[in-house]
DNA sequence: TCAATTGGTTACACTTAGTGTAATGGTACA
DNA sequence: TGTACCATTACACTAAGTGTAACCAATTGA
């Protein structure tokens, strides 16, 4: 009989884990990427190399264990949204919370790597987070499958969710933009705000006015 | 002085270049991606080791060495289509055009490993095809944030870029998938052709509607 | 309370991708 | 013919990731 959550193994093996995320990011901060091994973490968090493979398949894992939230919340604006309000809305509702993550990128700003350095510095790490977004699109599309009744191997759903996770990240990376030149927290709530309203504007009717002559 | 492509050094460059890709490809459509070591496609193609790294970075490039040339066909269709004509439409012409493709799908049928077989079955190919899709989507973007005029960091061009290339993967994977279902030429043809204009018909007139009630 | 079992952790040996460097030898060019 | 160049090579090395068997604390059942 599964015990599962409420056992102390649950809870030391989770305890684990979380250690070696945490004292890898501490070391991938302060020294980059590349310039720590695997090796390295495992002595620091006091447990074998093994240990941490057997929690985190690859290197990358560790930078990205948090992965699964944000696939949660993608989806969740799908499958959970309020009666009567559409896809294209709950998704640009989602959108406009992501001013929410301000605070945590100014904190980043002052970090001598914040999670972003560390990604665009590093091709592996780039190519672990295409993977991350290219899952949340699979499981979007799943979802939006789901819901519409739509044939197997119907292309809609699955270009419908790759749009909006395009826009969700494309959204994100605009805001850090913004919040990494500066200025006042309402100002620049107010212009993603407009981007996000430009951008669902344009999903909403259509592409074929794509550049605007 | 460079001398470039007319010397007998570049010719013989790109003969190793290519004997090395076709060896790889060879040996991983009979045996399997991870079970064909870098030093066996170097002993087969008789070069060093050293050789196959200084043409392929990664031992994932072995197989995606043509990806440049996806790239270049999807940025022509922005830059290089005819005068009246909108990105949308241009797309669409492109999309329509991977019927093209048939007979190379039906080939790959007979094969042991085709080349989606060998990308699917394995974690690292899957996360290298994202980095290659990734690509275009960023040239794209750069075109289209181009001819738009775009202001530097405006996020549309990247989104339409996105939603472009995910249209175009999303057909080809529903064209693949009825080449295998089998059938006579006309008939996935037509198929195909209903495809791409119920996708691109969505996408011209907006999201908005999606999914039908 | 004790014995059996389970499952996370470990030590250890191993494979293989990928790098750095200096030497080699054919190509280009004057 | 001589010299500079550059792809290739041999060689030594680092580090990611795997397989296996032993180990030991947590769990379960008697």
């Amino acid at each position: 009989m599964p015990m599962s959550a409420g056992g102390l193994r649950e809870l030391k093996k989770n305890r684990t884990r979380q250690l070696i995320a945490d004292t890898a990011n501490a070391l991938f901060r302060a020294r980059g990427f590349d310039e720590v091994t695997v090796d390295e973490i495992a002595t620091a968090a006091q447990v074998s190399k093994k240990t941490v493979f057997n929690h985190f398949p690859t290197k990358e894992d560790l930078v990205f264990y948090r992965a699964e939230d944000r696939e949660a919340v993608s989806l969740a604006a799908v499958t959970d949204r309020p009666a009567g309000v559409s896809i294209l809305d709950s998704f640009r509702t989602l959108c406009l919370a992501q001013t929410r993550f301000v605070p945590n990128m100014r904190r980043d700003l002052v970090h001598p790597r914040s999670f972003f350095d560390l990604v665009s510095d590093n091709p592996s790490l780039q190519r672990k987070m295409h993977e991350v977004n290219e899952r949340i699109v699979r499981v979007l599309a799943d979802a939006l499958a789901a819901e519409a009744g739509a044939e197997p191997g119907d292309p809609l759903p699955r270009i419908v969710a790759s749009t909006l996770v395009g826009a969700q990240r494309a959204l994100y990376r605009r805001l850090r933009q913004r919040v990494r030149e500066g200025g006042p927290d309402e100002e620049i709530e107010r212009a993603h705000h407009a981007d996000v309203e430009r951008v669902f504007g344009l999903l909403g009717t259509g592409l074929s006015g794509y550049p605007p002559a």
